[in-house]
DNA sequence: AATAGCAAAGTTACCGGTAACGTAGTTCGG
DNA sequence: CCGAACTACGTTACCGGTAACTTTGCTATT
């Protein structure tokens, strides 16, 4: 390898106003184009920006300045689920195209991953945070009220949250769709999930619809927690578990639409005919269901439409206007042809 | 709100050490226990870093040595496509379990986001660039060269990479799947995927399956190359054009799995019998065809694994150690079920 | 008793920018 | 023709840590 490729050693302003013969505060106004200088010395100083190849270090401006740097840090539980993949892509378009950073951040759930991973991107002086889920360990709130930045909290909505809050009502969802299905007649049901120890929007989800079909005097005969991930899979062989377990359930309630569609793969492929036989509700409206030949019973929810808001929210807090502490985006259940007479 | 709580203006380490009744920089040893104070001085520190809640600031740190951060700069084209979330998690998990934090980019498919991205990232330090592709602008190769940090491209190989690469030859995986399908019988084919301006790997798969069906003497009666997202829908829509336009192609290859799941609900929504009627074959093994009657013909790909090994190749890099730097995880033709005799 | 040697601190300078202030040189109105 | 006002810079100090060096106080050795 030639030392002669451009300038592999890091450039610092100083060097490229010594190159242009100015002060380093001469080439740093010039930088910033906040005026105070003449077009000839921009000149002088641009293109020795250009033939020296310097990029600012940002570390410096934020740290000069005491201020807070362009990062916002984006806890998700875990990117295998469709849903929080279409999150963050909604908030990371929304953000970059404001000029903002996402610091990732997968909790897998977990308070002890949050917490981690909280203290650790504070670290960096980020502009605001937005957590999934509306839970965090004693230590972890703490450390957000006290970091004095814009904090939302989005898929679950609170009534008290750390500061701003987009989502849905969890519990209601639920309630909705159990209320929705005795309406179709059903009265035994089945749910199949994944495991949850922390109070989440799936275990909301299950009360609401629990507490629907108790309410009509119907049964929720079993609800399975598998300890696995909410995917196809899990959603196929957790169907027999239920099914093997309660051969008499006439309806299917499943964390998400992908366990779901889980679950009508294993109906079909014991010959069991959907909702002839038995009824099947997911929940989210994944992109799948757009291609199949019955329309899914569940319940939509604006995924990628949560994330802009939640971008939206912080970005506002930070450019100093007032804007509303809690957003429901709302759901809307889709009766679907997978339960009877929807 | 009451000023009592804990402390919401920022805590710095001189303030730590004045109340612990030491110098900052006994103060900083202790807080990196490498020794050189007593136990006593110790806990003295270490109860009031408590007490005021201090957090470190880790720009400094970084500015002050001079060094580079923990960050590492991931580009994606986009979370709509599982494959790349998948790999993302991938990245994630195993930088995160060494201490690193992933820093975003999405950069739809293109060198202009890319471009802007990496200019960005570069001026807060990364220790280091996770790409997805091999294709860059020219400024932003200039970029990353004189940046002097690791960098590591994925999913496609590259003879010639920036720094060290990992991923398969997707032109082979094009061309083995073509030959199969000859293999199986299969004459008159149709291509169905997403636009690429770019050079990029789905066209290199269907560079490498065209290439295979012209030395067979097939045919690829269609090639269509959508302006959309390569998804379950577009796969769906784009099946109903290929057919109308090309009623007797007898195999559909797809760009992935699920714009081949959405073609086989096309198909089944017609009455079209796979494979008695028509073959199917994807790319990827998505975990959508973990559940299907019909396993799905296809590519099965590491995706998961991708990630994870482009982060162990940069954080070995990172330490010192030498390594590889091009690694080919290969890839595995899968017979499946939506094919003539699979 | 004098001194080498070491542990446990403190001091100073610096990283790369920027805020705040200082200072030439120029323009312009009265 | 003189000073106010402005333009186009330069100087100094500082952000919050840490490297490198110095100092202090004690123990061990000859």
């Amino acid at each position: 390898m030639k030392e002669k490729t451009i300038k592999n050693i890091k450039v610092s302003l100083a060097e490229v106003a010594r190159a242009a013969g100015v002060s380093k505060m001469t080439a740093s106004r010039v930088l910033r184009g906040e005026g105070g200088y003449s077009e000839q010395t921009r000149v002088k100083v641009m293109s020795k920006v250009d033939a020296l190849g310097y990029l600012p270090n940002r570390l410096a401006t934020v740290f000069a300045g005491d201020k807070t740097s362009t990062f916002v840090g984006v806890s998700i539980p875990d990117l295998g689920n469709e849903v929080f993949s279409q999150v963050l892509e909604g908030i990371d378009r929304k953000l970059g195209s404001f000029g903002h950073q996402t610091v990732l951040g997968l909790t897998q759930h977990t308070h002890e991953e949050e917490e981690k991973w909280i203290e650790t991107v504070l670290s960096w002086q980020p502009a605001g945070l937005i957590l999934t889920g509306r839970s965090h360990s004693q230590k972890a709130l703490q450390m957000l009220r006290a970091a004095g930045i814009p904090v939302v909290e989005l898929w679950d909505l609170n009534s008290s949250p750390v500061d701003m809050c987009v989502g849905i009502d969890h519990y209601d969802s639920g309630f909705d769709m159990g209320r929705y299905l005795v309406g179709q007649g059903y009265r035994r049901f089945g749910y199949v999930g994944t495991s949850h120890d922390t109070a989440n929007a799936a275990s909301a989800r299950l009360d609401g619809f629990a507490k629907a079909i108790a309410d009509s005097g119907g049964q929720l005969a079993r609800q399975l927690c598998l300890h696995d991930v909410a995917g196809y899979y899990p959603g196929y062989y957790g169907t027999e578990q239920l099914l093997l377990a309660q051969p008499d359930v006439g309806c299917v309630f499943y964390q998400n639409d992908s366990m779901a569609f889980g679950g009508m793969q294993f109906c079909a492929s014991r010959g069991l005919e959907v909702p002839k036989d038995i009824g099947i509700a997911g929940w989210g409206d994944l992109p799948v269901a757009s291609v199949l030949r019955q329309r899914m019973t569940s319940v939509h929810v604006p995924h990628l439409k949560i994330g802009q808001i939640a971008a939206e929210m912080l970005l506002s807090r930070l450019s100093g206007e007032p804007g509303k502490d809690v957003i429901d985006v709302g759901f809307r259940l889709i009766p679907g042809a997978t339960v009877k007479g929807g």
